[in-house]
DNA sequence: AAAAATAATTAGTTATACCTAATTTTATAA
DNA sequence: TTATAAAATTAGGTATAACTAATTATTTTT
């Protein structure tokens, strides 16, 4: 009797071990976010990142809340649970070791594996993420330069630093790219820039900030603002 | 003003391109049924292999009909229109060539395997197959000894003798397994028998059809008809 | 401090894909 | 041929995860 109570009590947190493809999404979202600032949480961040309405979000953030992956009120915004941070940061490993098995095995360039590696990120198998990252000889990065969660959750150190802060004259190698847009991504293979790129930084237009670089020693290109700010050296 | 009409008459069946998870689930049991038997494929067939109810198969090919990816009717069962077909074999090839990546790649056992690639074949990126099947070498097998559809759609030929054909006193080469359950890849891995591996039928016992077997050249071991049945020879 | 704007939330709706239970159709056996 | 069993189908319901529109809270601006 007083073991069916147990039983009964116990159930609950436990059964619920695994999250939908809907849950991990929002757990992504909810750490890409803690990533990118210091500012709280609010669903209508969540929203925005996600490209969907807050009132699916306010829905799906009560459910994350009872499965005690997150907790959230509206001073504070939305903060991970232990087991919420270790559950999301799985999901960005298997993302960026896809991303890199991609590139490096099958080939595809780093402006088409994102999508990809959306869909690879939720396949489920326990020891996946772990069988990968050695097959892949443990990289620290992945193909646009974010860093990969090691198998103990530590992250190696993300590149901060963009192109706009180098001093005029001084010679840096590309380390990442923020923005990772299609777009951006295919310019930057247009004008033969990549991960490990070198760049030397000739001048700073004063009117709108653009810089005039020359990439790999080779030939000088002006590029905006905007540009260099999502360039980040190593 | 016709140009709108031919717009809109044209919109249904080319919009819906894309399949769901669950309707590449249906096309692969359907898919599936083809390959085991000649007989008519039924909605209670499909919910046999798909483990679920006929009123949700009924809803299903009803809307897979809509998609004009099968036909259906009482008395012919369901039939793939080519769009259909095409659309399964790709599945299965895609399922069949992340098995072989499984395995060879990241060591995973064959009992381990199948529901990882469940997951895996609903990756739906265009050109995944072939830059998997090109960076697997152009595998003819999956671990399984089951025929990899080629790009062309083609299947090699599937192995359909099974040990219990074998005349008594010869020798033969596993060539798949007909059962892909764990409890049965298990075994095999327990007695030392894979894909490749020689056994000798040394005897055939009358009252059960069970075979005493020499695997590998080495030990012997008697075994069930049904476990004869399911070992095909290469 | 009140008005306006923005954010959070609730209420109610939708589509997908499943379910059970009831009914109709078809096949099999008496 | 009729009774029975099995299969197919319909009707109606559920959960998930999205939506819109309306409402309530909270900030920001005036």
């Amino acid at each position: 009797m007083l073991f069916a109570l147990f039983i009964y009590f116990c159930r609950q947190p436990y059964l619920s071990s695994m999250n939908t493809l809907s849950e991990e999404n929002y757990l992504k979202a909810i750490f890409s976010l803690t990533q990118k600032s210091e500012e709280k949480i609010s669903p209508t961040a969540i929203a925005e990142t996600m490209g969907n309405n807050a009132a699916s979000v306010i829905d799906m953030l009560r459910k994350l809340t009872d499965k005690q992956l997150i907790e959230y009120d509206k001073k504070q915004g939305v903060r991970f649970t232990p087991k919420g941070l270790k559950d999301s940061i799985l999901i960005v490993r298997k993302h960026r070791l896809w991303e890199v098995f991609l590139v490096e095995k099958l080939g595809f360039h780093w402006d088409e594996i994102h999508d990809i590696a959306e869909e690879l990120e939720h396949v489920s198998n326990i020891s996946m993420a772990d069988r990968l990252d050695k097959f892949l000889g443990f990289p620290e990065y992945d193909p646009h330069g974010d860093p990969i969660p090691k198998a103990n959750g530590k992250l190696p150190k993300p590149f901060t630093i963009s192109l706009t802060e180098v001093t005029i004259g001084n010679t840096c190698k590309v380390g990442a790219v923020k923005d990772t847009s299609s777009s951006f991504l295919q310019y930057l293979l247009k004008l033969g820039i990549g991960i490990g790129s070198t760049i030397k930084v000739l001048e700073r237009i004063d009117f709108d900030k653009s810089l005039v670089i020359q990439i790999n020693g080779q030939h000088t290109n002006t590029v905006s603002q905007l540009f260099s700010e999502n360039i980040l050296i190593a």
